[in-house]
RNA sequence: GGGCGAUUAGCUCAGUUGGUUAGAGCGCUACCUUGACAUGGUAGAGGUCACAGAUUCGAAUUCUGUAUCGCCCACCA
């Protein structure tokens, strides 16, 4: 047999295994006992994304659902997949090109920056994935799948077509969010609102014929140039005589109407409100209203453009300077308010959103949205923890058309065709060659790609096959769709949450995954969010590299249940690689003797009270990590089987088997050694979606042969005949006298090798008799030399001594004990004792409370208040003892 | 402005429908090179469960209010 390392070689047992299981089709469905399907698709990473902490996190607990649910006997499957990620993609390629040639995208042209693109994609877009194995994804590799893929442009270009048809998609001139970095229109969800310091300028705004003027305040001066109206509120007895009259817009000259709309409020500002219908989201419904016209004052870049007369080709700040200077010069400008507000940003670009209309694509998402939110609110989806089905119905009970349009390149083609023959606009799932309306061959494609959640929104579909039939039977859609569990973050509910119940309910009728657990967000262990600037980012391959993959994965399953953070310490990491490596020598413990273990585990009635117990406590532990991991409380489930592993398992069974298997009775021998390996057994079993490598790893020594691999065994689950709750009182009470009697010998510093002779005394029959027949084991981890008796009149006098609820216990050490304190430790167990005693008798005294509790809460109180009395009885007596 | 959440040991967090002597990990203290493991063992110290009320026989847990912090949403001149 060989030598065993002392500490667990993780680098090794990782480079090992994953390989196998890959290689071995480990990670394709299986059928199993369930005969039903389990099915994943994991949020697919960026192209351009380099594995992080949220990723570790949301791929372990994936990981763990996925390993779990395939020993349970699910017939499972992972779909991985990668998105495009249009704008992060083309502004990683830009620069590069930039950096390179000196040439942007418009140098080069709309096809050959494509291909740049892809060639890109080949080079670097394997990165993340090769960085996910590392962790130990058990994803079937073979039915990855990247957003650009055949299948999923046929799902976009058909349900483009047919929404187009429908009338849900439709193009408009709208005012929307413009991203001036990145030149395109982004959706709402796109924009972060930050808050930063400005100022409200007071500007006067004189009225035609005649000498008097409006006083308005503005954040934005230089909007002024495209004010095309004035409005009040029609109630505003200041103003309301002035609706129909015309103003003069400053510097512009412009004549506009001055109207009235209850939008504007009469204690705000000044109570009357220049109306900027191109660049701002309020005046464009009042310019809708009161059919005011539109002037764009912006190019795409976020300049000036020729409708800001002298101010052309400045910057909005410029323009705003000087606008100010000219109206102070023209004695127009009143007075400037420092104020704190609200500015949208680019969530990608961190630039000013400038509102600006333009020509987009819309989708009309009020009727879908109304189906997701009844989907959520009858629980065909549910959400774990609950509490953020409340995010995901804020979000779509108030829908607003979604703007899916892009100007970029990378991503997918809107299927909307131009006739340049006769105007005809249509959508189309394969390209035209003619007009269906004047059979033209002059056409041309929209220009624009698609918002990246458009294809991501049809993710748990279109990674099935849809809506190619040949390809939906290929990759079992009847089988695997509706997906099972959707993993992700909360601050992708909008996004993706949102969509995908949007469009997946809209184009199948169901949901596109019965549960969304929603997981927390990894910060540092201060609770900040790791970012680049604060440089408390922890790299989860370093994480690997130093703790181990399972390391890593027991610490974040450990740290995910419900919770909104997740704090990382990497103190944290270091214990559960400690709890690894634990594991690993308990391994290492029972290994010289499984040689000695027998295929078959004998019949409970042939076993020994604490082998009983042990296979008790393990059903337990069973039942308590499949309760756990079926509502996703990976915390629940790593907290059971870490204080199992250390406290029952290394503590007291293994230490409990020491003698037997040092011992020299063969039978006992073989025995012991075969409930070790059944009880390894089970806890690697346990723990394999946890950790999968090493429990893998301690498999290969602890199967039968011909088994299989750990990752297909069956998943332990609670067993009627395990019940076994007086086995484990026994032992607790065994745990305890053993702890009373450390305590003691601890008291006095008695080393811990030195044998001493010590007393119990118990009247309970029951209790004596499991002592007497594990007495040995008890002297041996007590290092004792024991008596056991019936309770005696007179007690030994000056003994070390306490008592536990069931016995007491006497250390015949007179010459040793520091009396006073001695007495001064038993009179605090007492104290405590009594406390507690009167809590309980103040209870059982209370008439209401015989009256209202119920019966079983009243006899448990009834119990505890015996055996503390009994224990009273006892500490009392010891004191006496010692006056 | 609206909403959600948090506040429990020095630190990071559990505590499910009210009934525990309020728990864990890390850290801390003392002792221990005991034949799996010092990435270890044994024992221990440490909490008015943010504050104030209310409901109840009984509240960390339910309700109301206050304070502090965090996050999300929102077009307020």
């Amino acid at each position: 047999m060989t030598e065993l390392a002392k500490t667990y070689n993780a680098e090794a047992v990782e480079s090992k295994w994953y390989p196998i299981w890959k290689s071995g089709n480990y990670f394709k469905p299986r059928s199993g006992k369930q005969n039903k399907s389990f099915s994943i698709i994991m949020p697919p990473p960026n192209v351009t994304g380099k594995l992080h902490m949220g990723h570790a996190l949301d791929n372990t607990c994936q990981d763990a659902l996925v390993r779990y649910k395939r020993m349970k006997g699910f017939e499972t499957l992972w779909i991985p997949g990668q998105d495009h990620a249009g704008i992060a993609t083309q502004a990683v390629v830009e620069k590069e090109l930039f950096a390179t040639t000196k040439k942007t995208r418009h140098d080069l042209g709309r096809e050959e920056f494509l291909k740049l693109v892809w060639e890109w994609k080949e080079r670097n877009g394997n990165f993340i994935l090769e960085q996910l194995e590392k962790v130990g994804v058990s994803a079937d590799w073979d039915t990855f799948c990247f957003t650009m893929d055949e299948i999923p442009n046929q799902a976009i270009r058909k349900v483009f077509t047919d929404w187009f048809n429908e009338g849900l998609i439709y193009q408009a001139d709208y005012i929307v969010n413009w991203d001036t970095v990145l030149r395109s229109a982004i959706s709402d969800a796109e924009v972060d609102h930050e808050e930063v310091k400005g100022a409200f300028y007071h500007i006067k705004y004189p009225l035609k014929d005649s000498n008097d003027f409006l006083e308005i305040a503005t954040t934005r001066p230089e909007t002024m140039l495209g004010d095309t109206g004035i409005a009040v509120n029609p109630a505003d007895d200041r103003f309301k005589h002035l609706i129909g009259k015309t103003a003069i817009v400053p510097i512009a000259n412009r004549e506009v109407p001055i109207v009235g709309d209850d939008y504007v409020s009469i204690d705000k500002g000044t109570g009357c409100l220049k109306v900027t219908p191109g660049h701002d989201f309020n005046d464009f419904e009042i310019g809708k209203r009161h059919n005011l016209p539109i002037i764009n004052i912006l190019k795409d870049d976020g300049l000036l453009n020729e409708n800001a007369l002298n101010y052309q080709g400045m910057t909005c700040a410029e323009a705003r300077q000087k606008i100010l200077v000219e109206l102070e010069e023209k004695n127009l400008f009143v007075k400037k308010e420092e104020c704190l507000h609200q500015v949208g940003h680019g969530q990608r670009s961190g630039t000013v959103v400038e509102p600006r209309v333009s020509k987009q694509w819309f989708v009309n998402i009020d009727q879908m949205a109304s189906e997701a939110v009844k989907s959520v609110e009858n629980s065909d989806m549910r959400f774990f923890p609950k509490g953020w089905e409340n995010t995901f119905f804020a979000f779509l009970r108030n829908p607003r058309p979604w703007c899916i349009s892009r100007q970029l390149w990378w991503g997918h083609r809107i299927p909307a065709f131009y006739c340049d023959g006769c105007g005809h606009i249509w959508a189309a799932e394969h390209d035209p060659e003619k007009c269906p309306k004047c059979n033209s061959a002059k056409l041309h494609q929209d220009n624009d790609v698609l918002d990246t959640w458009f294809s991501s929104g049809l993710w748990a579909q279109s990674t099935l096959g849809w809506p190619n039939e040949d390809a939906m039977k290929e990759k079992q859609f009847e089988k695997f769709f509706p997906t099972a569990t959707l993993v992700t973050g909360f601050d992708i509910i909008f996004f993706w949450v949102a969509r995908m119940m949007m469009m997946t309910l809209k184009t199948t009728g169901k949901v596109p995954f019965a549960d969304t657990y929603i997981h927390a967000i990894v910060r540092d262990k201060h609770g900040r969010k790791m970012s680049k600037s604060l440089g408390n980012g922890i790299d989860p391959l370093e994480l690997i590299k130093e703790y181990g993959a399972d390391a890593m994965r027991f610490t974040l399953a450990a740290g995910s249940g419900y919770n909104r953070n997740l704090n990382l310490d990497p103190e944290r990491i270091a214990g559960y690689r400690n709890f690894i490596n634990k594991l690993w020598n308990a391994f290492r413990f029972v290994h010289p003797f499984l040689s000695e273990s027998q295929e078959q585990m004998p019949s409970l009635d042939r076993l020994a009270p604490q082998e009983r117990w042990i296979l008790a406590e393990l059903n337990s532990i069973s039942k308590k990590m499949n309760d756990s991991l079926d509502e996703y409380r990976f915390d629940d489930a790593c907290a059971a089987i870490y204080s199992f592993v250390y406290d029952k398992f290394c503590s007291w069974f293994i230490e409990l088997s020491k003698p037997i298997l040092y011992g020299e009775n063969q039978e006992e021998k073989t025995r012991r050694a075969t409930v070790l390996r059944f009880a390894l057994r089970d806890i690697v079993k346990l723990l394999h979606p946890i950790i999968p490598f090493m429990s893998e790893e301690l498999w290969e020594n602890l199967k039968n042969e011909g088994e299989e691999l750990l990752i297909v065994q069956d998943y332990p689950e609670f067993q009627k005949e395990l019940d076994l709750p007086e086995e484990q009182a026994n032992m607790n009470a065994f745990i305890e006298i053993i702890s009373s009697i450390r305590n003691l010998r601890q008291s006095v510093n008695l080393s811990p090798k030195e044998e001493v002779p010590t007393i119990l005394f118990s009247d309970n029959e029951k209790l004596c008799q499991y002592l007497e027949l594990n007495k040995k084991s008890l002297e041996d981890l007590a290092r004792a030399q024991l008596k056991i008796e019936p309770t005696p009149k007179k007690r030994p006098q000056k003994s070390l001594s306490t008592a536990t609820e069931l016995c007491e216990i006497y250390l015949p050490l007179e010459g040793l004990i520091d009396v006073e304190e001695h007495v001064n430790k038993v009179k605090k167990s007492l104290e405590k004792a009594v406390i507690e005693h009167e809590k309980l008798a103040k209870k059982l005294t209370n008439e209401k409370f015989m009256n209202n509790a119920p019966e079983d809460v009243k006899a448990e109180v009834h119990e505890k208040n015996n055996l503390c009395l009994h224990k009273i009885n006892s500490l009392e007596t010891i004191l006496k003892g010692f006056e």
